[in-house]
DNA sequence: TGTACATCAGTGAACGCGCGTTCACTGATGTAC
DNA sequence: TGTACATCAGTGAACGCGCGTTCACTGATGTAC
């Protein structure tokens, strides 16, 4: 294969930004380079011409991630017709699906890179895009101001995160009940 | 070095468990063989004169790691005269704590292990024994029945998670303080 | 509009490195007498 | 209680493998005329 046009090229970077930004969510920051350039249908060889390092794509990646849940969150408004307290309603019973649980690649990132995050170097650049996104989906999901936006968060996250953990037991499905329940 | 006593082998054997524990919590299941035998001042040749495999050692590190909690609230209801109420009350000031956000691999296990178990293998021994410590910490947390006990800990380990995920930022030590706030 | 040639996206092999695991070896421990 | 020797916990080097990254090469694309 020689050179390819540049669309084509610019059109192969978005495909693997995109299967970045589902693998990381599936499997963590330590998917291989390799496999997320194979999930788009390349070779790992031809990595660096377009990303700086594999840092720099999980960076881009987890931006797309959050980009994505922030269209969801705005298709699933527009779908109530602007009521947002229905909208975040629909929303908090998709989250805490088995559905949500059985697709983490393109669930929520804050729940899929936390401890990611958590355990990462302190100053990168995923990390700032993170607590941004973050920021973003806790004022979203608020309903009594802000530290009501970071319970309910923690809350869906937390259960979100044992229903997946838990997998296979009874518990898992009790956990997303029992918060549906707690939060609906 | 030659041979060591009986005595001296299993005394090795309880601190390479105990430094995998903690390097479990810290880092995840990726932490290699060779970084939890220097941490109990071993080499890493000697690993399989003690242990069958890496999995194997994760399992029982994991249930290690599951006790030392147990024992924690144990203690925890003792130094309150077996009031179940204010032991709960004062270990979940502790979980929602900067200092317990800091050190991941002296605490919780549900929490710092959540994403490992959810992308590990369905069937391992280690998910096992990490579902049986989530039940029993779901439990001995729960105020108003099974459902509240499963609510609670969803909120207590979300909170936890998203601190130490954005630490650095502001968001850290809110989402302590609201899920306190909200929970206590 | 055609032609000649420089560009560069993608390929596939290779780099040094750390992984989980294996193994020959060491020599103090444990045991048989 | 002493002595001779078998045992085996721990060492350090090595195994094949996959990692992130680099590089010579390919040949269609893009461009200069």
């Amino acid at each position: 294969m020689g050179r390819v046009s540049q669309a084509q090229a610019q059109e192969n970077r978005a495909k693997v930004v995109a299967a970045a930004a589902r693998l990381l969510r599936e499997r963590g920051t330590d998917v291989s380079v390799a496999d997320m350039m194979k999930a788009a249908g390349l070779t790992h060889g031809g990595f660096y011409k377009q990303f700086e390092s594999k840092e720099a794509l999980v960076a881009e990646a987890t931006a797309l991630a959050f980009a994505n849940q922030e269209q969801l969150r705005a298709r699933t408004e527009t779908a109530h017709d602007g009521d947002h307290d229905e909208a975040r309603r629909s929303l908090t019973d998709w989250y805490l699906s088995t559905e949500h649980r059985d697709t983490p690649g393109e669930g929520c990132p804050t729940a899929a890179l936390a401890v990611d995050m958590a355990r990462g170097e302190d100053d990168s650049a995923a990390r700032r895009v993170y607590a941004d996104g973050v920021r973003d989906f806790a004022a979203w999901i608020a309903v009594e101001g802000e530290d009501d936006g970071l319970v309910r968060l923690s809350t869906m996250v937390g259960a979100l995160l044992l229903a997946r953990s838990t997998e296979g037991t009874e518990l898992s499905e009790r956990f997303l009940d029992a918060a549906r329940e707690a939060i609906g």
